[in-house]
DNA sequence: GCGAGGAATTACGCCGGTGTGGGTTGACCA
DNA sequence: TGGTCAACCCACACCGGCGTAATTCCTCGC
């Protein structure tokens, strides 16, 4: 365990990582969609610092833009969403109808909402979510410096 | 055959019917993202004539934006969708991975997309939408006159 | 049967909110 | 102190709401 997660990013490494721009992200934080948890922006100069998780999120964020949906959209979802976005994240998959949001973690489940849903649904697999974001963090090594690269204590 | 789809539709209504707004038939008309394939409108004044799979297409675009797609994925989605939208509509899914859409029969396929799916889906279940298309046009009759009620000959 | 008037419908320009990109300035950190 | 990163201002495209002018359709009276 702890494999990784006492690390923090800064905003422009975390825009990579996700895959975004960085205007993106900047502008996401300002409007409250995702605010760095680690440390906020305090006025021009300062640095915001990203946790693990709020990679996560930006990532599943990403996946639901690349796949069409409206940045209004994915706002309420994440309303929803980051109360129960957990541990479970590596099977279960994201359906979204509209307004709502729920967690499926079988393909019968999957089946049945698909056979009642009454408008579209979105799926997002939430797996490779995780799989995809972490292969990014270790690509996009910031720099070959020694051994460490953004590491950070967290203190947690 | 020939249920009903002699059958054609003023804009106005045809709004009603999908539960669009005007304002949006109208934009949408004039930005070609779905014409009225019985008479255009040429000029202030004249009237635009749906026909019954205009509003079939319609209803598809009311219920994806419902799901929060940005109107920019419908037009693409579409691109491809008005070459394959055809018969099916009863049983089909529109399974939806971004830019790519693909019409998907039964629920393996679906469970085998969403396992290999890196992104999103979007899943649209058809036949839900030519029924409710159908109930709209029935509950909003235009009004009590005798049997007919837009009743109009298209020739072929 | 036919013309006139009113109702219905459309096109269009103006406008605002959102999302995003660019560029510049200014603070922070190494 | 220099490089990096956040803030801020600006501009632009998209979506769609509103109001108005223009046109067509429908109905009525003759």
């Amino acid at each position: 365990m702890t494999e990784a997660p006492v690390e923090d990013f800064s905003g422009k490494r975390t825009a990579e990582i996700v895959g975004i721009t960085y205007r993106q992200l900047d502008y996401w934080a300002r409007t409250d969609l995702i605010r760095p948890s680690v440390a906020e922006a305090r006025g021009s100069g300062s640095r915001r610092r990203y946790s693990y998780r709020d990679l996560l999120e930006l990532k599943v964020i990403k996946n639901l833009l690349d796949a069409g949906l409206k940045l209004e959209s994915v706002r309420k979802i994440f309303t929803y969403l980051r109360d129960n976005l957990g541990e479970d994240i590596a099977t279960a998959n994201l359906v979204i109808n509209g307004q709502d949001s729920v967690l499926v973690h079988t393909g019968e489940e999957l089946i049945d909402l698909v056979h009642n849903g009454q408008g579209v649904l979105n799926i997002l697999p939430l797996g490779n979510v995780k799989e995809e974001l972490d292969n990014a963090i270790v690509e996009l090594r910031p720099a070959p410096v020694a051994g460490l690269g953004e590491q950070a204590v967290v203190g947690g």
